[in-house]
DNA sequence: TTTATCGTAACTTATACTGTTACGTGTACG
DNA sequence: CGTACACGTAACAGTATAAGTTACGATAAA
């Protein structure tokens, strides 16, 4: 299947909220994603919920940020997304009885584990202000359109 | 869709193929997963391509490990496969002009590189002999039929 | 020559993200 | 107020990939 590119897509939104004067509507968001307000919707309502990002209703409504860029990491916007697993490869879900089968699925399921725990500390550790800091000289100052 | 689960069951059958006496043909092999023979063949294509099994046709013919068991290690059966990605999450395919896009990608392909890394690692270091020791003295003498 | 077995194409199914349409609800503006 | 704007969400179609199934051909042993 086409794997999920939601994470990286929230980044992008939440950089472009994080650098508007006032709230950005859904159908501005999916333009910049090349997609549809629906999915927009769809993919903030995580983030609503965990109250990293504010939305109104009505005329001039749209989306903000809840709290400052440096308040919200990667993992935070990871788990606004249900903490889907971060892993392509899973284990079987059968009870295994067989004692080959059962040694397979704990070895890899180590390796497994540790690799998660790595990409979730990397994900931790990186928030959105550092990210935003990294392109901050390179565009014009805040409340200004980007130069998307 | 369910998501990838080849790599835990060929360690599996592996395993079965390193205490078999003889060749274990697709059938045998696909029961121990409860699945078909054609899923077995399948999965098996690529391990056999590398040199890590044998297979005969014919009578009598089926399934044999064509290099002992501590030659093999995990990151070798998943190679094998196509080596597909190990994660569930992606980027984007686009090419980002909005420099906001582009710094939130590269964010995140940098700690998903890392941890790509450490699963490869972890992968390559074990060994299935590894695996298979820390089951042997729990099963009778190999040539004999296990308490699958 | 018969039978067992692998090799593989083709089709179907299951699943989860993605995309679209439709409709309801709330809020600001004139 | 009433109208337009904007979010919220259900419902359904599209897509990609692993998994499961059927069918048929090729090969090797008995």
């Amino acid at each position: 299947m086409r794997r999920d590119t939601r994470l990286s897509r929230l980044l992008h939104l939440l950089l472009h909220m994080a650098r508007a004067p006032s709230p950005l509507t859904s159908e501005t968001l999916a333009t910049l994603l090349g997609t549809n307000q629906v999915v927009v919707r769809r993919m903030l309502a995580g983030l609503r919920e965990q109250g990293h990002v504010h939305s109104e209703k009505g005329h001039r409504g749209g989306w903000t940020l809840a709290r400052p860029l440096a308040d919200i990491t990667l993992l935070d916007v990871h788990q606004a997304l249900g903490a889907p697993s971060l892993f392509a490869v899973d284990l079987p879900t059968d009870h295994p009885t067989c004692l080959l089968e059962k040694a397979a699925q704990k070895a890899l399921q180590g390796a497994l584990a540790d690799a998660e725990h790595v990409l979730q500390q990397r994900l931790g550790a990186i928030n959105l202000a550092t990210i935003a800091a990294t392109v901050e000289a390179q565009l014009p100052p805040h409340g200004r359109p980007s130069t998307d």
